[in-house]
DNA sequence: TGGTTCATGTGACACTGTCAACTATGGTGA
DNA sequence: TCACCATAGTTGACAGTGTCACATGAACCA
């Protein structure tokens, strides 16, 4: 699992062949079989993994109430756009992984919806949370993809990924 | 190419095989090294008929002028969603294709892009353009990819992929 | 006619995910 | 101490995969 995670960061999802976990775990390319089902299964656990991290993020987030709601919002959502900076196969593997069928993987980005939705009615009031929460999810993850697959140059645009969501939670913000 | 594109839209790119390429299209499945370098080139070839391709949807948009400058971009960002609703697995390829590298698929990606700007520039004006089409583009492709990963339920979060792009073209409007 | 060029067919190679069969290994109860 | 069992790991095999060097064949030009 470790092993996976690491080859997942250093090479893609193509990297992640069961030779090379087991070879970096000290097994053999059979063993993860007693493990997981399948290797798809394999990586929606490491997927799962990183909802619940983000999850446990912006949850400590929320917990720090010196801060004005609209920065609690906008570091929430550069929680999020981080792990697509940091580990941009990781980030590809969240979103790729088809949430419906894996009750598992459904329940962790849940956890994360929720989180935001908290974050987004302390700025926007309860009536509007959902409407703005799906705003702001949506922008972030754009966000993310764009710098991910560098269509957000900023020679080209003047502004980053940072800007951009400041740029949106300005706009969010009632009055 | 035309049976590549077939098989990406019936069952992605993992179907896209050499030999059912091949096979869709009359030759065997060393026939398309004669004409790609690589699998990925062909990918890559399909992704830059897609970027040109919404291009030109757009450029026609953009001489609808009878229609309000608000309403061309809106249905300008619907474009491009709905290449990800029509054709899911293309759209990805659009965006996990890194454009860097690749200088025919960067012109086409900023032909797109180009588009995008002066229909922003005609609702915000010439100054603000660059700002807020960055942030039209990420929320356009953030909402396509959410609704691919079926992160967007509608019972969730009460709305959907056109009514945030509504939400969005109003909220920038000046004023 | 002979020669050149180019698209295509073909066999081979290393590699992949997957699985059934087999082999430790470590603990349980008698 | 022994037999028993569950669990984890190994290993060989299988069907596919992308890739490439080489052979084939047809179309064109001198």
């Amino acid at each position: 699992m470790r092993a996976a995670s690491e080859l997942l960061d250093e090479g893609g999802p193509d990297a992640v062949t069961l030779r090379a976990v087991g070879a970096r775990a000290g097994v053999s390319r059979g063993a993860p079989y007693g493990h997981f089902e399948d290797k798809q299964h394999l990586l929606t656990a490491l997927a799962v993994d990183a909802w619940n991290s983000v999850a446990d993020e912006v949850e400590e987030l929320r917990a720090d109430v010196d801060a004005a709601p609209g920065d609690r919002l906008e570091r929430g959502l550069l929680k999020l756009i981080e792990v697509g900076r940091r580990q941009p196969h990781l980030y590809a593997l969240m979103f790729s992984t088809p949430v419906s069928g894996d009750p598992v993987a459904a329940a962790a980005a849940t956890r994360v919806e929720n989180e935001f939705l908290t974050l987004v009615a302390d700025v926007v009031g309860e009536a509007d949370a959902r409407r703005y929460g799906a705003l702001l999810m949506s922008s972030a993850h754009g966000i993310a993809g764009l710098e991910l697959s560098g269509h957000l140059a900023k020679e080209k645009w003047t502004v980053d990924g940072d800007e951009l969501v400041r740029l949106l939670v300005d706009a969010i913000r009632p009055g």
